[in-house]
DNA sequence: TTTGTTTTTGCAACCGATTGCATTAAAATA
DNA sequence: TATTTTAATGCAATCGGTTGCAAAAACAAA
């Protein structure tokens, strides 16, 4: 029967102990030179392959990074997730990923599978319906270093977050809307319990305010931001009266669907109504007209999640309190938001 | 400090000995179910987290399935992912996720990796570039399960795989624009070596044959099927004297942008040319005229992928020989292969 | 009560790398 | 040459479940 090398057959080969072999395998600096030479030329012709529970049980470390993401399958966490991917593999971490379709009874679920794989740390962008952050106490208080992106919890939990800045995200895409003469913007958004909502709806409020607008109720619609709610929001607004000139979707999958939904009921974009999204999918370029939309790197954040945590491992518990890193977005004007004729050349 | 329960704490406060913890915990046929219940109990009280490295150690299994795909971040691969996911949660399987990046040079290095980390078994879909397979062999050589799915290699290969009738798609495409009055049709694809690209031709040629129309050499454009690469057709075309009339593209992205930018240069879509792509992306809804396309499940792969491991994972090694899946595919029609009047309702 | 069965439980040896401490070998100093 | 210092290596316990086999306990049959 097929046998895996261990050290102690690299150690009996050599006549050494196997405490010089692990030791010289992980290059400690108390073996001299020649006997690590020896050793790995040893290790290779045998075609040892280091055995990392061993390793892991002795040292208790997994060396592997826990990943909860609300959904695998969207543009921007998929650009998330093939970031942290690219970071972990050169630091010599794995990635542990699931997904917690959207439900906190699901997120609690995983975060237990997690605590349960004894991940060295744990990255969360929560689910849209978690309130309640209490399942991640146990990794809290095993000080095992917890980071949340994208959605975080408020900021009174007090852990550090990777997040982009969707308060200024939102002021200027409103501001936007009204240097090109709209007055009356409509936004449409997800639940305000999630940061990147409330920041972006907020940011809104705050560029009406700058611009001296009123704000009133009926201009904001809490939908699900899914393709149906766009369509649905083309027909309300197609009855509507007193419609707005302007709106601005939080998500540019509902905003493309209530622009081609608009569109066939005969309404004309931009003229009808400056339109502006969030995310720079792909299918922003490819409505007609194209879509103005806050673009932000996925990539980006799952690299600058990923190197926090990293970071944080090294330095248990934080020095000084939580961290917060804000990333950059920008947004990119295109035809849904500014007749042909004013429009800058995209960049 | 704090310590971890161990079964031998359990065992201590309740008189008994680690064993029969161990089998009482796994639920062991031969433990009383008293004693199960007292054990249970016990474990849940005093916080016992089961340690899987030393499990693992023990038992030369890691309960980890590695999974090497050539990017996160396409809108198939994170619905393949987001199945897979699903599946491997349910039967108590992690995931170790890796992108190859579309480099053989990579796909080898993280085979290595899944290799050390022991995975129970690996599913991949090969890199753009990759033509040698025997970074996989020491996988085959240790009865490792290693299942292919979506670019798969040569059936020589011999292995487990998972794939649409990437054939019949590729027919059925051609077949349609035959119908649709079509008869010089180019046919825009991947490097021909990949299975996916090379099928999908294969039925291209049989449709255009059963049609009775002569394929000719510069029909066939093998491009690497970027959004530039559609843009770049489009201005090919444009000044092509002798045009096709229909155009089967083998992927979703590039055939929106050959539309967008064969729109722009004055052409009508499908009058002057009618086009199908391949994927069902959310972009193809958008586009105007929506695109005809070919429909497959990424969720379904992953998840028949995943379930088809599992099944080998039990049965090592094949009883009958390697086992080949084929999923099947939906062309939808839309605008952009027939004109608004003789369409159908999407269904 | 004795013998034979069947259930339950325990013993103890793994699995393979790590590491504090002791020891030996080598080099430097007296 | 003897002694101290420094550099290399080894010893042996440890991490925590798992499992073949033996032993004990419980039960049934004679």
């Amino acid at each position: 029967m097929f046998r895996e090398t261990t050290i102690y057959d690299i150690a009996e080969a050599l006549g050494l102990s196997a405490a010089t072999v692990s030791r010289a395998l992980k290059d400690h600096p108390a073996i001299h030179e020649n006997t690590k030479r020896l050793v790995r030329k040893k290790a290779e012709e045998m075609e040892y392959r280091f055995n990392a529970f061993a390793s892991n049980l002795r040292r208790k470390k997994t060396n592997t990074l826990g990943v909860i993401v609300p959904r695998l399958n969207s543009n921007f966490m998929s650009g998330v997730l093939s970031g942290m991917e690219r970071v972990a593999n050169e630091a010599g971490y794995n990635l542990l990923i699931t997904q917690s379709l959207e439900s906190m009874q699901k997120e609690v679920a995983n975060a237990l599978t997690m605590f349960n794989s004894r991940v060295d740390g744990l990255l969360i962008s929560l689910a849209y319906d978690t309130t309640d952050y209490s399942h991640f106490n146990r990794f809290i208080e095993r000080k095992i270093p917890v980071l949340f992106f994208d959605r975080v919890p408020d900021e009174a939990f007090g852990v550090d977050s990777v997040v982009i800045d969707n308060f200024g995200a939102g002021r200027e895409a409103t501001r936007h809307l009204l240097e090109n003469g709209c007055r009356r913007i409509m936004h449409v958004t997800g639940d305000l319990k999630r940061n990147v909502y409330a920041d972006r709806y907020q940011g809104y409020l705050s560029a009406l305010e700058e611009g001296g607008v009123v704000f009133s109720d009926d201009l904001l619609q809490v939908k699900d931001l899914s393709e149906a709610a766009g369509a649905e929001l083309a027909s309300f607004l197609h009855e509507e009266k007193n419609k707005p000139d302007g709106i601005f979707i939080a998500n540019d999958l509902c905003a493309v669907s209530f622009i081609k939904a608009f569109k066939e009921l005969g309404h004309s974009i931009p003229d009808d109504m400056a339109v502006v999204g969030f995310n720079d999918d792909p299918v922003s370029q490819f409505i007609d007209p194209q879509l103005t939309t806050v673009r932000y790197s996925g990539v980006l954040v799952g690299e600058t999640a990923l190197n926090a945590l990293i970071r944080r491992l090294d330095h248990m518990p934080s020095p000084d309190g939580p961290e917060k890193i804000v990333l950059p977005y920008r947004l990119v004007i295109r035809g849904s938001s500014v007749p042909a004729a004013g429009r800058p050349g995209e960049g």
